[in-house]
DNA sequence: AGCACGCCGACT
DNA sequence: GTCGGCGTGCTC
């Protein structure tokens, strides 16, 4: 009977591929193990096994497997499942999903390898020039990559000349699928404890008498550790008796032989002693009882606590309870975070359980991670990781901690597949009955809104820790200030004084600046004119340190310029004030003290973040001017002041939400003042102090904040109150997507009717020398989701069938918020 | 997404 | 005359 697995690949298509494989490959092969498969004309694939059956397909016939790349599973049937919810819940392909859940070292790629053909000798001068440089290297080097190709002949479309070189029978080319992840570590074998006494072990021979081959590499064991008296290699055992790894594997499986490693992991954690987890206040006590009496009705709990209330002690002894129950769990941040304290703090509690996991880790330290969490390794019961975690293929999962919940960096935008990590979390917790907590002292609307309509259960924490009294909000009026004179840059005189006053009680300063829609431009004081970039339609943005323009979008990036492209005026200013302007700024005004600044320029590095952050704590800096960075959950002791440079520009944000995410950043941003016993003080500067968000936040008032946008969010039909989907086409050519979105739009407009907005173009309508445009699509509460994803894929298809639209590229993003 | 096949303009 | 541009179609 014929046999046929069909195979995930990593391509962005919809369908499953159907290879056929052999009886035996059938016995073996299971959902989850990696194949390479032939695809295409030429290329090799990486594929992960969905399904082992013996249906053959009708319109084709199928090919045959290249390689089975795995002994054993490495994605278990959970993670399948989950893949397939992803796929199709935020509309993308399984091979996305594959793309973005194995780490790339999983992923192995072939190679085209051109060697040169021995059996026959190649008269040079039929050769052409170009052909004759390729075969020539060949004589030195046995085989070449098109890589290399190019790189002789100095451009980059090469296959045409291989092609003839084949042709002329000079070369002949393979496939070579390659192994990317090395591990570091040798394995050893040695018999289980259990057959350590005389009986235990003859009983064991005698057990395996039937099984030749079995016995044959115990008995070969013995002697090879007999002859060395050393620990025994699997590779050298397997030599030794001639036994395929399979059959070692199966004495492992039976318990009869013990795998172990001697070398040590690339991640390892040399700590001291781990530590005995705090005793929890009053407060953290009633709130850790509510968590559990919570999650005995609900999945899913918010935990609003204020900053500074102590939520990690109190996901602390969740964490041990879930570890005492012998499960495992999963701690999720955003990415930025993951370089701060909260991992030490864990791993002073934990010591060696704690296994982190995020994207400056290198491709093989994240295998290693992988592999810890399949084997449910003792050195990954706890798992400390950025949103990409929630692909590790846990099998015994008891809790999931979502902290800092509210954050965007959870959910993905550029690559698919487009999902958020707190929701896919959420869905996670469910096919594991595991329970699932959200944290945030400013919890997301959508968050709390489920806690309301008691989707989720609701725990709340209001009291700091150490009664530490909420840091007191000032909001200062700059078009007041400007009026009056009381200006310096863009430094108001109480901003000033407050500094001066901090300085010299000897605490420190956190400057805040949002970059977000706000970056410093050049232009000419003459005549107007700022450079743009050539393949985006933004103006490009002064770089002090490097005294460079450049393009945030694509890249694109030039030398100052002395004059005016556009009048030759030489009058040129620098608009706009990023951090960069008020490191300046600071320094003149405070020549005295030690300056520094965080932002994307500044921590790029694998340790560039850590370093600002450790000087920080050292005292070594007395005034931190940042981004959005500085509001990750950092605990400096001796910040007191805090100023918010220009509260307006993040208020101002053309975004539903941005409301909703001044609120946070801005009471994310007041929490890093006064974490001790001095209370400590806000300065938020604006021209609007009337806002009500600003009073909203001056009066830490959650309540307030969220009735009002909820209002709004009715009004408006937006989230949470509506879902929606967004979905963007660009192209290199202008009219094309213009027509094209107004086809789509009017589509969609036959189905959803008033619920398209758009066709629309973005505030920036070129990136790359694509032109984009935006539709959105907004879905009531009652409306099923999956019936309206069904109805766009179908417009979507419709829509690539015509000729003329097949290439606009469509993206299609679901919840984009 | 890649990649090959196939059909039209600018060069040796 | 060829080289190479990218439109079109397919991948088990």
């Amino acid at each position: 009977m014929p046999n046929f697995i069909d195979v995930i690949i990593p391509v962005p298509l919809q369908k499953l591929f159907t290879y056929s494989i052999t009886i035996a490959e059938s016995d073996f092969l299971k959902p989850g193990m990696r194949v390479s498969v032939p695809f295409g004309k030429s290329k090799i694939y990486t594929g992960i096994v969905c399904k082992v059956h013996n249906t053959a397909p009708t319109a084709y016939e199928a090919k045959d497997i290249h390689q089975i790349l795995d002994d054993s599973p490495i994605v278990n049937e959970m993670q399948l499942q989950l893949w397939q919810w992803i796929s199709k819940y935020y509309m993308c392909t399984l091979g996305d999903v594959m793309r973005a859940a194995l780490p790339s070292a999983f992923i192995l790629e072939s190679e085209t390898v051109i060697t040169k053909n021995t059996a026959k000798i190649i008269d040079e001068s039929i050769l052409k020039d170009d052909e004759f440089l390729v075969y020539e290297a060949l004589h030195h080097q046995s085989s070449l990559k098109i890589h290399d190709i190019s790189n002789i002949l100095d451009k980059k479309n090469v296959l045409p000349v291989i092609k003839r070189l084949i042709e002329k029978e000079a070369v002949s080319v393979e496939e070579e699928v390659y192994e990317k992840y090395k591990p570091k570590l040798v394995r050893y074998v040695k018999l289980h404890t259990n057959y350590s006494s005389e009986t235990a072990l003859k009983n064991l021979l005698e057990e395996l008498g039937r099984a030749h081959k079995q016995k044959e590499v115990v008995l070969t064991l013995f002697s090879i550790s007999a002859k060395t008296k050393k620990p025994v290699k699997v590779s050298d055992l397997a030599n030794e008796s001639d036994a395929s790894s399979a059959i070692i594997k199966t004495l492992i499986d039976k318990g009869i032989l013990e795998e172990y490693h001697i070398q040590t992991d690339r991640v390892q954690y040399s700590g001291d002693e781990n530590e005995d987890s705090k005793q929890l206040n009053d407060y953290q006590k009633t709130a850790l009882i509510e968590i559990k009496a919570s999650f005995e009705t609900h999945q899913v709990t918010l935990l609003h606590g204020v900053t500074s209330s102590g939520k990690t002690e109190v996901y602390v002894k969740l964490i041990e309870e879930a570890l005492n129950n012998k499960k495992q769990v999963l701690y999720l941040l955003p990415e930025i975070a993951l370089t701060t304290q909260l991992v030490s703090r864990l791993q002073n509690y934990f010591g060696e359980q704690v296994a982190i996991f995020h994207s400056k880790y290198s491709s093989h330290e994240r295998v290693e991670v992988w592999n810890n969490v399949l084997n449910n390794s003792a050195k990954a019961q706890i798992v400390l990781g950025a949103r990409s975690s929630i692909f590790l293929p846990f099998n015994n999962l008891g809790l999931i901690i979502v902290d800092e919940e509210h954050e965007q960096s959870f959910k993905q935008f550029d690559p698919a597949p487009r999902y958020h990590a707190r929701d896919t979390a959420v869905v996670l917790a469910n096919m594991h009955q595991a329970k699932i907590l959200l944290g945030s002292a400013t919890p997301s609307l959508e968050s709390y809104f489920n806690a309301k309509q008691n989707k989720y259960g609701f725990v709340e924490l209001m009291h700091r820790y150490n009664d530490v009294l909420m840091p007191d909000v000032e909001l200062v009026d700059i078009k007041d200030k400007l009026k009056k004179k009381r200006m310096k840059g863009h430094f108001s005189d109480r901003l000033i004084e407050e500094m001066t006053e901090t300085l010299k009680d000897g605490h420190q300063i956190i400057l805040f600046q949002n970059r977000r829609g706000f970056s410093p431009i050049v232009e000419c004081n003459t005549c107007g004119h700022s450079p743009q970039c050539p393949n985006c339609d933004v103006s490009l943005t002064y770089h002090q340190y490097r005294n460079q323009l450049r393009c945030h979008y694509c890249g694109y990036n030039m030398a100052m310029q002395q004059d005016c492209k556009a009048c030759g005026s030489q009058d040129l200013d620098n608009k706009g004030f990023g951090t960069e302007q008020i490191e300046e700024e600071v320094k003149m005004l405070f020549p005295d003290y030690n300056v520094a600044r965080m932002d994307l320029d500044t921590t790029r590095g694998k340790y560039g973040y850590e370093k600002i952050i450790t000087a920080l704590e050292q005292q070594e800096i007395d005034i931190l001017v940042g981004t959005q960075m500085l509001t990750k959950g950092l605990d400096f002791r001796n910040v007191k002041l805090v100023g918010i440079m220009n509260a307006d520009n993040m208020l101002n944000f053309p975004d539903f939400r941005a409301h909703e995410r001044s609120f946070q950043l801005m009471l994310q941003v007041s929490g890093r003042a006064g974490r001790t016993e001095e209370r400590g003080k806000v300065l938020i500067q604006t021209y609007n102090p009337h806002h009500n968000i600003l009073q909203q936040v001056s009066t830490n008032n959650y309540i307030d904040m969220f009735n009002e946008q909820m209002n709004d969010r009715y009004n408006f039909k937006y989230p949470p109150v509506y879902k929606q989907i967004k979905i963007t086409l660009k192209h290199k050519d202008y009219n094309r997507v213009e027509i094209a979105s107004n086809w789509y739009a009017k589509s969609l407009r036959q189905v959803f009717d008033t619920n398209v907005l758009g066709p629309e173009t973005p505030p920036i309508a070129r990136i790359r020398n694509q032109f984009y445009k935006n539709i959105l699509v907004k879905i009531p509460k009652q409306q099923s989701l999956s019936k309206t994803k069904e109805a766009i894929i179908k417009i979507n298809n419709s829509f690539s069938s015509v000729k003329d639209f097949r290439s606009v590229k469509v993206i299609l993003n679901v919840d984009n918020f």
